[in-house]
DNA sequence: GAAGCTAACTAACGATTGTTAGTAAAAATA
DNA sequence: TATTTTTACTAACAATCGTTAGTTAGCTTC
C-alpha cells in the first residue's frame, strides 16, 4: 500500500500473479494471463516489473522472510517447547489464511526460481527447518515430547499445516480459530484417545 | 512388464515422463525433454502414446485406482478403527516409496488433466476421502478416537504422508519401516508425552 | 506553457511448444 | 522369401511464449 491506501500497480500485478500461479502453476501462467487479470497489455507490465522471474522471486522471498522472522520471535519467547510449537503452528495457519496464494506459490513454484536465487531460497528454508527441528529435539531431550524422530515430527507438522492452503475455505462450517485448535490437537495429542 | 520381463517402450516413456513431471512439473516438461530421457526423438514417441495429455492421464488414474482398491480392502478387514487407519497410512507410505514419481504427479499435476477427465479424477479422490473420513468418524463415534473434526484429521493424515514424497530418501539414516512407525506415532499418539 | 517523466499501447522478435506428414529401416508374419 | 506392420527418423506446421522497440497520451514540474 502507498500512503493513500491504494495499492501500487506493481502490487496488483504481484497479487494477481500469485492467484494465477496458485491455480495454474508458474509455467502454466503466461504474462498475458496476468495482464488480463490486471487489466492491461502484457507489454505494459514491464513498466512495473523487470521480468516474470522477478515476480516469482518477489513472492517467494517475501514469504520466506516472514517465516524466518516469526521463527526468531518464537525462539525468544519464555514458553515451554510444546507452547512454542503451538505458536508456530498457529502462525503458519494464519499466514496461510491471510496470504494463501503467496504461501502456495512459495511452497510449490519456488523450484522455478533461477539457479542462484533457488539455492538462496533453499538455504533459507533449510535454516528455518533446522531451527524448528531444534525446538522439537530440545523438547524431546527435556522429556516434554515423545521419543519420535525430530525430522519426522518436523515434516509431519509442516505438511499438516500445508493442506490448509489446499482445502480450507474459511467460514465453511469451521472458523480459522477452530481449525488451528483441531490441527494442534491432532499433532500434539494425536488421533487416538487414551 | 511384458512376458519376458522387459518393459514396453510405452512404459519407459510413462516412467521417464513421471520423473520429469515430478521435478519440473507437467507444463515445465516438454515432449522433447521426455524423448531425450527415453532416447528417441519427440515425434517417435507418438508411435507409443496418443498425446502428452494421455501420459498424464495414464499416470494419474493408475495411482487413483490403486488408492481406491486399497481403501476397499481395508474397509473389509476385521480390525479396530485405529488399526485400519494404521494400515492405510502404511499403504500410503509404501506406495510413495515404491512409486514416488507417479504419486507425486497424481498429487500435483492432476490439475492439468483436460476438463472432463479432471472432474472424473476429482470425484474419485472425493470418494476416497469420503471413505477415509468415514472410518475416522466411526472411530470417534465408537470412542476410540478423540473428538477431533474428522475432516481436519483426514487432511492432516493425508498431508503428513504426502511429505514423504518431498523429503524422504530411503536408507538415509531412516528405513521405510522406521519412517512408517514414526509417522504413525506422531499421528495416532501425538507429539506430546502424557 | 514548455520540458520531462510515467505508463499505457501496438507490433513484432526469436525461441519453444505439441503435434502431424512423409519416409525409410527393421521386425514380425505369411 | 515376400508381405505387412511396427517403429524410428527428419522436417515442418501453427500457436504461444517472454520480452523489446517504438510510439503516444497524460501527468508533473519548472
Amino acid at each position: 500500500m502507498t500512503k493513500n491506501g491504494k495499492p501500487t500497480k506493481r502490487q496488483v500485478i504481484l497479487e494477481e500473479a500469485a492467484k494465477l500461479f496458485k491455480d495454474k502453476g508458474y509455467v502454466g501462467t503466461s504474462m498475458r494471463d496476468i495482464a488480463g487479470q490486471v487489466g492491461m497489455e502484457a507489454a505494459s507490465m514491464y513498466n512495473h516489473i523487470k521480468s516474470k522471474d522477478e515476480i516469482l522471486d518477489s513472492i517467494c522471498f517475501r514469504i520466506s522472510d516472514i517465516y524466518i522472522a516469526q521463527l526468531h520471535e518464537v525462539e525468544q519467547l519464555p514458553l515451554s517447547f510444546g507452547e512454542k510449537i503451538r505458536v508456530l503452528i498457529r502462525q503458519h495457519i494464519q499466514l496461510m489464511v491471510e496470504d494463501g496464494p503467496d504461501v502456495s506459490v512459495a511452497n510449490h513454484d519456488y523450484k522455478y526460481l533461477p539457479a542462484s536465487r533457488l539455492t538462496e531460497f533453499t538455504e533459507a528454508r533449510r535454516r528455518y527447518e533446522k531451527g524448528f527441528a531444534a525446538l522439537i529435539a530440545e523438547g524431546v531431550a527435556a522429556g516434554e515430547f515423545q521419543g519420535v524422530n525430530p525430522t519426522v515430527a518436523l515434516y509431519t507438522i509442516l505438511s499438516a499445516v500445508r493442506w490448509v492452503e489446499l482445502w480450507f475455505k474459511p467460514g465453511r462450517s469451521l472458523s480459522a480459530q477452530e481449525l488451528e485448535d483441531h490441527i494442534i490437537t491432532m499433532l500434539l495429542k494425536g488421533l487416538e484417545r487414551r
